[in-house]
DNA sequence: ACGCCTTGTGCAACTAGTTGCACAAACCCG
DNA sequence: CGGGTTTGTGCAACTAGTTGCACAAGGCGT
């Protein structure tokens, strides 16, 4: 239930087309809440059929028919209200955490490489977040919507952080799990 | 894809029925990996017509028809092979961010109090981490299995602690927030 | 002029997870 | 001993997200 609303939000930043909305859904708002092209087309559709957007006539004819979208009032209100709503957290999933423990019985084979990998994604992705931080949240510009913006990004930067550091660690340790683990298939069937 | 080693992992660690399996999601890898019973059955069920595990026969023939499940080898070795093989993370999904986002154009009305809540849940699942560590960790214990369960455990208390501060940073930031940021639908249509 | 690449839009089928319900056996209480 | 609660198992329908493909329009190279 929260696709349509991130794209409600994504149009009220800005009017878009499809592609556009896509290709901002990579760069920005994916960050926590991710869609391929085909799920936007089609929740495009679904908010259009529902009145909750409306396509604007195109300025650019040409150039394969792209099509913008802005939000109409009864969308803002339907966004306004789902913000405002209570939601329980949906609880995590994370399927690095559960080989780790499956490991513990099967044996650790394999998983090192695969977390330095996964500690050179997330540095990158960390780096990436601070240059956002630095040239769209540069120190003086304080306005409320910017500080509500900086604060998500900031959560972006700060858990990133915090998955580099416990890769770190958890690699750190790794000489000494590695040895005395069960060692795989063979461990006892 | 993840689901079925989440079972298998636990079935290793022990056999056991479908509602034992239930609970243990609901006390300890559900942290992590969650499931409601419907699923585990399901599962189970498709495990075992895979090959991968198999049912008890039942020492207790009594208690409502109470099968309990083991692993076979095949099972083990698929466990081995998905906990090796590499695998991108998945990205993260957010809703509290979203609506985050959402209020920078709609009005923070209704946020505060249910980052409030949040906060709350938050501070109680890692009391809850807390206490486990303290029984299940206790200083001395450090096989090879014990070391990865207890990494795994600190990935959650540090991802508790992390959202508990980053609450109460963003809660701490809020009066000025809601000031000056457009109020609700009527802002601009 | 012809074929290839990129841009832009979209449908269809599949997979995974959620919700709602059903139902039998045992146990517990009066 | 009869009726409600708990224990244990499970099906069916639905919702959300993913994967794979299709196709038209215009640009670009030769």
């Amino acid at each position: 239930m929260s696709l349509p609303h991130a794209i409600l939000t994504a149009l009220l930043e800005k009017p878009s087309s499809g592609l556009e909305l896509t290709r901002r859904f990579d760069r920005s708002i994916g960050y926590f809440w991710s869609a391929t092209h085909q799920q936007i087309y089609r929740e495009l559709g679904k908010l259009e059929s529902d009145g909750l957007i409306k396509a604007l006539p195109s300025e650019q004819p040409a150039r394969g028919q792209k099509k913008s979208y802005e939000v109409l009032s009864a969308g803002r209100a339907e966004l306004a209200r789902w913000t405002a709503a209570a939601q329980d957290p949906k609880p995590h999933r994370d399927t690095l955490l559960l080989r780790l423990r499956a490991a513990a019985v099967v044996g650790t084979a394999g998983l090192e490489a695969d977390m330095r990998r996964h500690l050179e994604l997330h540095e990158q992705q960390l780096a990436e977040y601070r240059e956002i931080e630095k040239r769209d949240f540069p120190p003086g510009r304080d306005g409320a919507e910017d500080r509500l913006r900086h604060l998500v990004l900031r959560a972006g930067i700060d858990l990133e952080t915090f998955w580099t550091q416990w890769l770190r660690r958890a690699l750190a340790d790794f000489p000494e799990l590695a040895e005395g683990a069960p060692a795989g298939p063979s461990g006892r069937a």
